[in-house]
DNA sequence: AGGCGCCATGACAGCCGTTTTCACCGCCAC
DNA sequence: GTGGCGGTGAAAACGGCTGTCATGGCGCCT
């Protein structure tokens, strides 16, 4: 057994046993602002006394003299939504190379809680903010700046206020989305947007709308969840509604599509091609797998990080990683 | 404009605004461990002034005297797998609903990065460990103990030790889900495990063997992704070797099961009836819905946030809540 | 009615563990 | 002999908590 959980070893402890200042010790912990000489370094000295108290730094103290915890907040609005779960992972990475730890909270699209998990972090002293938000809600950055904290959205731009925001080329992937149909030849391309226009889904709309001139009967809305997108398939199906080719803004959709399809005896890519826009783990193992436009997921999450920790280099902050089209058979491609 | 982020405001400067010492501006912003006057607290005093400069307290500072940062470690094996993003947001809650923060890292399977995780965590002077590892690794817990932090394993168990231990009820979600198929008339029920025993699915194995009786042509194995799940099922499918009821150890496995199944030909429920033992969100909407012995997520994260802040009442640390069977369409139900 | 002691408040100061400034001390080279 | 210079140590922060002590008013007892 080793020896009890006293109390741990402090920097006081461990230059005591080396018979040094508390300043050497820290000298020799950090490789400090200033030399030691190699003898009191190792030979029978510090890094012996440290090595045998099993001495940890105490990040908290350390935090509170030098303001800077190595803390970032992300806030999250959902981890358990795949897409989300996903870029949250990378961010945690990134961040993780940069030797930061990661605070995590779940707003659960809740602007309310968004804020309130905001001001947690503040509390906390966090270095920085990474705010991945379904929809919007006030600009919380404008509140860390206040702090003296950097903040950066990803995925979403916040519904107002001039924040660094780090997010795919909707443009581009639609434009992708689009032209991949035609090339199957659908000349009418309908779109699956979300319930309303706020946040990306809006802006994949609107890129949408651009790239084929929006006709009424092919804009469809409903809800993110899979049932919701389901039960619209299985509607428009008995109505006798549904276009030949879809794209979905979201893989929720594109999977409740996908399942609306099947129990209304559609098939798909033979009586409906679909694309969709995310590109989540789930949509390779689809039945059928999906065909999407990727996000750079792991790109924008070292974006991200790139832009909160080295300022916003306000040149590049929204530069954009391009979409990648990942063909699999929803469109139609390798099914004859 | 508000005033510029000079630096936030500190109890000294609420105190001195106030007129009070900072003893009574701490005892007022924590309804203290001493009692304050009401005039003094609101009546153009403390509360006025805290309000005025917008103090935040300093939770950094109040960790260091305090010796607990209100902040707990969790190391996820993978936040991109949603059966793991799904636990860690309602373990998220869980812990916010006590006031904790939640520190998150991605050990991605590697029980290296779990440990250097684990290093980290407990250098930030975490409150306490959640562990969720896919496939044990050494116990870490150990080393938290050491240094006085209590640590709860979730999902999983570790390799070794003797830490407390939050899982769900394999048996009974086994013998739930061997049940069910069983009243369709299968008397012959197989099992999709994963490539090794080690972990729950290891347990949900042996709960099967005890509940059937092991015959070896029905004890089926395979990695924990999609991919090789569909590859596995589309084999057998061509080689007729395919039973006609099938348990699935996880949801991954399921959902590859069933695309497998579709790119055979092999109709589900009709031909091949399948029932899942995780139960995460996805599974409620695959083609067809799949049924599954739903594991109580939010239960077992309550559960293992009671164990880890109030002391690991050991004669109840290991109680599981019972696995629910959410009856879906891929067992044959409600499909005629 | 007067004195004593207690309770409610409030102030002071030290402490938590680290970083970092500043002063200091030999020692060598000029 | 003096001016670096490599190396070292004492001590002052950082911001909030809390044990100890001071004070003043009140009630109770005689």
């Amino acid at each position: 057994m080793t020896k009890r959980a006293a109390r741990a070893a402090t920097l006081t402890d461990v230059a005591r046993r080396a018979g040094a200042s508390t300043a050497v010790v820290s000298y020799v912990m950090n490789n400090g602002p200033r030399p030691v000489a190699a003898a009191t370094r190792e030979r029978e000295r510090v890094l012996a006394a440290a090595a045998e108290l099993n001495y940890r730094p105490n990040r908290v103290a350390r935090a509170l003299r030098s303001r800077t915890t190595g803390v970032v907040g992300l806030v999250l609005a959902d981890a358990s939504n795949p897409y989300f779960g996903a870029l949250a992972r990378h961010i945690e990475r990134a961040l993780g190379a940069r030797d930061k730890l990661t605070l995590t909270g779940n707003a659960d699209y809740s602007a309310d809680r968004q804020q309130d998990l905001v001001e947690r972090f503040l509390a906390a002293q966090v270095d920085g903010l990474v705010i991945v938000s379904a929809d919007g809600g006030a600009d919380v950055a404008a509140e860390a700046e206040a702090a003296g904290v950097p903040a950066v959205y990803v995925h979403n731009r916040p519904a107002s206020g001039h924040s660094p925001v780090v997010s795919a080329d909707n443009d581009a992937a639609v434009h992708t989305a689009v032209t991949h149909l035609r090339s199957h030849g659908h000349d009418r391309v309908a779109f699956l947007a979300g319930p309303h226009d706020a946040g990306p889904v809006g802006h994949r709309r609107a890129a949408w709308e651009s790239a084929v001139g929006r006709t009424d009967d092919t804009l469809l809305r409903c809800a993110y969840a899979r049932a919701a997108a389901a039960a619209l398939t299985r509607d428009l199906v008995a109505r006798g509604a549904m276009p030949p080719a879809l794209i979905t803004a979201t893989d929720e959709q594109a999977i409740g599509v996908l399942a609306g399809a099947s129990a209304a005896g559609l098939s798909v890519p033979g009586g409906l091609a679909v694309v969709s826009l995310d590109g989540t783990p789930d949509s390779a193992h689809t039945a059928p797998a999906l065909t999407v436009a990727e996000q750079p997921l792991r790109a924008m999450a070292r974006r991200a990080v790139g832009v909160l920790l080295d300022g916003a280099d306000s040149a590049s902050a929204e530069a954009v990683p391009p979409a990648s089209l990942i063909v699999r058979r929803s469109c139609g491609c390798g099914s004859g």
